[in-house]
DNA sequence: TGCGCGCCTTCCCATCATGGGAAGGTCAAT
DNA sequence: ATTGACCTTCCCATGATGGGAAGGCGCGCA
């Protein structure tokens, strides 16, 4: 009866893809669109508001998995907002963290490059800046793992073998 | 004949995991490490020094394929400063190209979430903000594809059909 | 000699969000 | 009826990393 429009229409008017419509569709972030009788699937002009609240989600930067949550509250008119600014000032923290993680690793470059004649000869700061000290760099919450605790396992030169290289 | 280490100690030396070296090996990225007659991966303190470079050149964010190159210029006796700067610059913007796009994320977001009460009724700003206009931030390199030209496709109302809903 | 534990090997799968492309069916206008 | 744009599903790729399985190796200790 109302308006209905194809996946195509629908990627137009909402901003999303009609790869990622799909793909939204089917890890259940948004529910499964109408069928027509050819199997194309239909969306309203509700489907398509909720398709631009998930792009915009995604344009501040919210994973899926916490716009999942966003659609759920969006929806329950029982909501509180305090649910929905705690959410929202916990993705601003992840947001800052990154963007301060990403600032540091610049800084130290430039440090790096300013450092760095920047002519025709070898001579490079920035290469010794690599290959020696550890950066500083207070890493973030992708904190680096530290492979594995050296403890026990040591050296052990081998004795008189093969030979090597 | 000098020290030897396995797979292990390399990766507590360098502090590159054991298996992002083997993945690091798989690609190319650093040369093939020697084998003992068991099958076992040697390192020497050279390859110690290439994995800690690269890992340092990772901390500080430079992607695999740009680490490639810098292994390059870093064995390479004849290069130019200038070289090893243009890339370090080059990275420096992409880096601050995507500090910016966070930050302006998350300041969208504060300025959607300082309107926000956070008690416990249902009016929210923040989601207000979701629902509604398009986010003004200037997106960075990883520039929003815009799904596709509508151009010629139009809505197309079904007149009366099997009825859908 | 044999046991056992911790290391090594390869191989496959998962992450996160997105897109590319193939093979084949549908729709609407000519 | 033909054509071209659209739709369908399915598989693969990205980038860097990790998890885990199945099976082999190394070495200390009884």
């Amino acid at each position: 009866m109302g308006i209905v429009m194809n996946i195509g229409q629908a990627a137009d008017a909402s901003g999303v893809s009609a790869k990622m419509i799909r793909h939204y569709e089917s890890i259940g972030l948004v529910p499964q669109a109408d069928r027509r009788d050819s199997g194309y699937r239909d969306y309203d002009p509700e489907d398509v508001h909720r398709l631009s609240f998930v792009r915009r989600a995604r344009d501040l930067g919210f994973p899926l998995e916490r716009i999942r949550v966003l659609l759920g509250l969006w929806g329950d008119p029982t909501r509180s907002s305090a649910e929905v600014k705690a959410l929202a000032l916990t993705h601003i923290e992840e947001l800052e963290e990154k963007a301060r993680h990403l600032q540091e690793m610049a800084d130290v470059l430039r440090g790096l490059a300013d450092a760095c004649d920047g002519d025709g000869r070898p001579h490079c700061p920035i290469i010794e800046g690599l290959e020696a000290r550890s950066v500083p760099a207070s890493s973030p919450s992708g904190e680096r793992p530290i492979s594995r605790s050296s403890s026990t396992r040591l050296p052990s030169r081998r004795s008189p073998s093969p030979g090597r290289r």
